[in-house]
DNA sequence: GTGGTCTAGACCACC
DNA sequence: GTGGTCTAGACCACG
């Protein structure tokens, strides 16, 4: 369910929200589903528990999910829209990078074509 | 010359060497430019030596400068092309991003959209 | 585990890098192993934690061990075939000297016999 | 007839000793012959004066040359002999780094070929 | 506990 | 003046 990188510069709580918001956003988590309780996947994924707990706190801070003390974490029913716009802030890194390639006189157009790629067309604009 | 942001989470000594290589790729650092002494340049921007030391000795390690004891730090022929290629790996990056922001269900004019404006506006950092 | 020479012209941290290759090349140290942490090395050579920092930077850089953040530092299963092509590379020093040595009318005898006599004898450093 | 490298690690004054060394080891500079001015040779390598003085000072004060003021620096007699002796001392570097090799696992057998080589003969011993 | 970064200040060799 | 190395001591994030 999760894939850690214990050796990247990425802390492994933060892999945790990561994934756990795509699993959401494609979907595989809908509202009501429980998560992973943190013993469990601390065993799983051989991480300690205090990082899952982390994790965890967080995506409630963001209103992802919602913990019923001895039932178990669930995700709520906005965890689908917010992380939409979650992920739209996402927008910001590329500006940022498009920032720099800029100033390092890449061309837009090789921007624009890195983008169309991964969305399946060839050509646009 | 330089910018520093000592608030962000990117180190000192990582601006330094971005910025750099920044520099190199615009044209504004040729080869054979000197570039600032450690000591100089700590003043300037009230840096620790041993801070941009660091950056200096990476910069060095990727060839895009050699020092010359005694004399001053240089940079190399193959700077230009070497950044040329640096940078242009960071498209990597904006394909990372995209994809999941595809996943995500962000449309794709969003994304130009967020590429163009920072290609269009004067306005920097 | 590490001999230290305060006195050398040879930086400290480039004997830790040296000795620690040796441990791998000789097989003490082997993927996976956990090296030991620049605090209690530190401690144990009275060497100042920035130096071993230092010292263990260059060596994940040339990819014989990686940093997991909070957890320690581990040879890479690369390492022991890495540190072999390094110390492969020093036989050209061998024949530069040599080449020095044979042009200054030292006999070829002379070169020999100390090689063999470091391979003889069991005294090291 | 001097080469300077500028950038590489080893201080230029040793870098002339080393050459002129090599020069009366090879009998290129024989006993009498005068050595070119500190003020003729700065110049012709872009040297600073200082670093040349530096470099004649050592090679004086090992019996190389000897300097008759207002007429020159001249190599001495006993020239040949000496370089001899000193090259005979770079032994020991062999001797380093062979037992450096020897703890890498390199076999010795190796580092003879290499020698053997270099003296131009193919195998031997 | 781990590694990573930074500062302040020192000393050295070389030019 | 230049770069290179080292020490001492501090702070941070992560696990």
């Amino acid at each position: 369910m999760f894939q850690i990188d214990r050796f990247g510069r990425t802390p492994i709580y933060e892999q945790i929200i990561d994934q756990t918001q795509r699993l959401i956003a494609s979907g595989i988590l809908k509202e009501g589903d429980q998560l992973p309780s943190v013993r469990v996947l601390s065993q799983e994924l051989s991480v300690n528990p205090n990082t899952l707990q982390k994790a965890y706190s967080e995506l409630e801070r963001r209103g992802l999910c919602i913990s019923a003390p001895g039932n178990g974490r669930f995700v709520t029913a906005d965890a689908f829209r917010l992380v939409g716009e979650e992920f739209r802030g996402r927008l910001d890194e590329i500006r940022r990078i498009a920032k720099e390639l800029r100033a390092a006189g890449v061309p837009v157009e090789e921007v624009l074509e890195a983008v169309n790629v991964v969305y399946g067309k060839e050509k646009e604009e």
